[in-house]
DNA sequence: ATTCAATGATTGCAAATGCAATTAATATTG
DNA sequence: CAATATTAATTGCATTTGCAATCATTGAAT
């Protein structure tokens, strides 16, 4: 029953195990409501406003034609809306509906506050701001790196945030 | 073409960016190989030695039945071989060819330190070793926490790896 | 020893994925 | 203002995925 401690530590597989372990939890929890890991991510983060679907995969990391299936999906469950955009026509706004915004705002405190403080249980408040920090430095770090395959053959990284 | 900042300050979304973009690279990097992230982690895992393809699902957090083809895979690509275990016929244990172990130990610095410095790049070496330190600790965390769907609902997580 | 449960691996199948091609609308350029 | 390029979203298609069912082997219980 109990599972062997994983004996790669490096950054990467380490943070491939957390992720994938939450992932699991989030999906395991999210299958009631008859979503999944993206379709969750979709749905918590209409509850900021509305999107474009070109933002949404940016904001929630789904490839694009998976999203725009996904949508579909949750269109055809109640939970959202899609219209042209107003202005440019080639655009579709994502909307969540009433039902949406309901089962968002319901299970928000579980998605938003419940897993962070899994993850950081027995941390001081002090290492979680540090932790938030670094990763914050890391996608800064991710983004100069650019399309480079092969780290380290182009420029230099750049410098972390702040601390 | 620059990408907007995530909106997102939560800890498991955070972790998804990073994730999500490494393995990008890691399987843009892989690509002339002919092999995606998990058989990249697959293939260096096996740098440690034989393993059965359990301890592989563990071991690299691919699910199980996705890893039985794709071994199937790599192992017609003349990268590993399968032969049954001796004492337990159940098991099936997997080892590198030469030509498997030579592709993996040619490309090793790149996966095991590259990404590792392009992460870390403009941290100081304190804040990479806490920042390992807490991950760690997460993943006790999340072991603790075990086949709970809801977080919160059982019993406290252990306690983080000692700072 | 015989029966029944548990474990390791594979496979069938429906569903999901990602890439490339497509469609439609808007921007840009001469 | 016509021609071309670019951008947004969707869809066709081959591949991949994951769950459940299956097969084979080992372990446990009486």
């Amino acid at each position: 029953m109990t599972v062997r401690q994983a004996e790669d530590r490096s950054i990467p597989f380490l943070m491939h195990q957390v992720v994938g372990r939450v992932e699991a939890l989030v999906n395991k929890w999210a299958r009631p409501l008859g979503l999944k890991i993206e379709g969750v991510r979709v749905l918590f983060r209409l509850l900021g406003g509305d999107r474009t679907v070109n933002e949404l995969a940016r904001l929630t990391g789904v490839e694009i034609s998976t999203l725009s299936r996904l949508l579909g999906r949750m269109n055809a469950m109640g939970l959202l809306t899609r219209r042209r955009h107003a202005a440019d026509a080639r655009s579709v706004i994502v909307s969540l509906t009433d039902a949406g915004r309901r089962m968002a705002l319901e299970h928000s405190p579980v998605y938003f506050k419940d897993y962070e403080e899994l993850l950081f249980a027995g941390f001081s408040d002090e290492q979680a701001a540090m932790f938030r920090e670094l990763l914050g430095g890391m996608i800064a770090n991710l983004e100069a790196a650019g399309g480079e395959a092969k780290p380290g053959a182009g420029r230099r990284a750049a410098r972390a945030a702040n601390a």
